[in-house]
DNA sequence: TATGGTTGTCTATATCAATAGACATTTAAA
DNA sequence: TTTAAATGTCTATTGATATAGACAACCATA
């Protein structure tokens, strides 16, 4: 954990601070005591004072990621960070696989609804088809992962909503539905800062960090059959991309 | 740009508007005018000070986004976003195509080293045999997008730093000692905060984020021949994966 | 039980971030 | 030339951020 922290920046030191311990401990850091180093150290490590190592603490402890024993240290509670291999066949429960207990889908929102522009393009219908809009997060141990919304054509997919909602995966609708496979044919990822209805639907605190992608899937034809945006908290995830 | 922001998380409003308005720009949002709102209008839509407003624009003067002209408004002076294609054939200068006039490759720094476990682990050789590290930073129309380090076995690529300082380009780099293909395999996608390595290679401004890859290279016979390890500008970039 | 190392709490002070208001300066258009 | 709209500059005030120091409370261990 080198590098000194930023003054005067716009983004407070403690929080800064918060940044890294938690990259730190996410990447294994401190996985032999299972412990943050003492306060007084890694005020010395990062050349603040104390008390704003405290702050940064306090808001890793707010997170539930540690906890402060007086006279001990500060306990490391939780470190994950999931990976997504991303490829011809890439779907979220099996792909999470053996890295979490239990993961469910919850469908936040849906509807009916005309397709935008950018969905008619990605979907390759023309604009103003009717498509289904589900709104979803994704959690893996009770944790939010991901949020995304999806378009399907309407006309193919009319119960996609209920099919959704029964079997809390993408996948098993859509072989509910008579479609048993499908193709990522394309994947587009970007980054950028939480937005407040990120911080809400993924329990993020603000400052934190967004992976996007935006993802089309075919069937085995080549034709649409869903358009993705997809929000993860970025600290909890890593995608990978095997060719 | 709806949504406000948030008070009391260690990010100053300034800067999370520096950030929307940053993204909005990116976005094409404004396109019309080729002109940001005006700051009063701003203030009104985040529901903050004017002042606030005026501070955020300041940052993004300063980064050469905006140029405010008093009078008439404040103007955008560059809006781009870089896409890289992620394939098999991921290429650095050939990927970017069209959407620069030029770019360019520095070589920072280089040595020749002992390879660590990760750098073992990618490059499937014993830890501890030889390899070469070079540390670049790619330019696109003399704007910082990218600072690798990547490594190379030393046994078959010891001419790696000289070709590439010729030849400002991996590619041709290999193609000069012999190499006349490769595949892209694998590539690790994750997202943080930049560090103060990170302001000064790229040329960014503290809070901003940076998209990390870990990517390997192999010829055609599935050999690694490349490790990299490479840390994009997010607000100049975005990757797109065609499978 | 005594000690050293750790987190918890309190006071005080200086600087940064944000708000508020007033007015100047510049530009474009009426 | 006048006016409206926009950015530029200044003063003042409040709350958040960061530093500094002192000491209390707790834990593990010698």
């Amino acid at each position: 954990m080198a590098g000194q922290v930023q003054r005067q920046t716009g983004v407070a030191l403690w929080r800064q601070i918060a940044d890294r311990i938690r990259q730190a401990i996410s990447a294994g850091a401190y996985d032999e005591t299972g412990m943050v180093p003492p306060e007084m150290t890694l005020a010395t490590q990062f050349g603040v004072n104390r008390h704003t190592v405290r702050s940064a603490l306090a808001a890793l402890a707010q997170e539930g990621i540690v906890r402060a024993v007086q006279g001990r240290g500060t306990l490391i509670e939780r470190k994950e960070r999931l990976n997504f291999p991303i490829s011809k066949r890439t779907r979220f429960n099996s792909g999470i696989g053996e890295q979490a207990r239990e993961t469910r889908g919850l469908l936040l929102g849906h509807g009916e609804e005309a397709a935008s522009d950018e969905v008619a393009r990605w979907l390759k219908l023309a604009p103003g088809t009717k498509v289904i809009r589900l709104e979803t997060v994704r959690k893996a141990d009770g944790r939010p992962v991901s949020s995304a919304t999806s378009w399907f054509p309407a006309a193919r997919f009319a119960g996609m909503r209920d099919a959704y909602e029964t079997t809390e995966s993408i996948t098993r609708a859509f072989a509910e539905l008579g479609l048993s496979d499908y193709i990522r044919a394309t994947t587009e990822i970007t980054a950028a800062h939480a937005e407040a209805a990120d911080l809400s639907a993924l329990e993020l605190t603000p400052g934190a960090i967004v992976l996007i992608t935006k993802a089309m899937n075919t069937d085995l034809d080549g034709v649409p059959v869903q358009y993705s945006v997809t929000r993860f908290a970025a600290d909890r995830v890593q995608f990978t991309i095997e060719n």
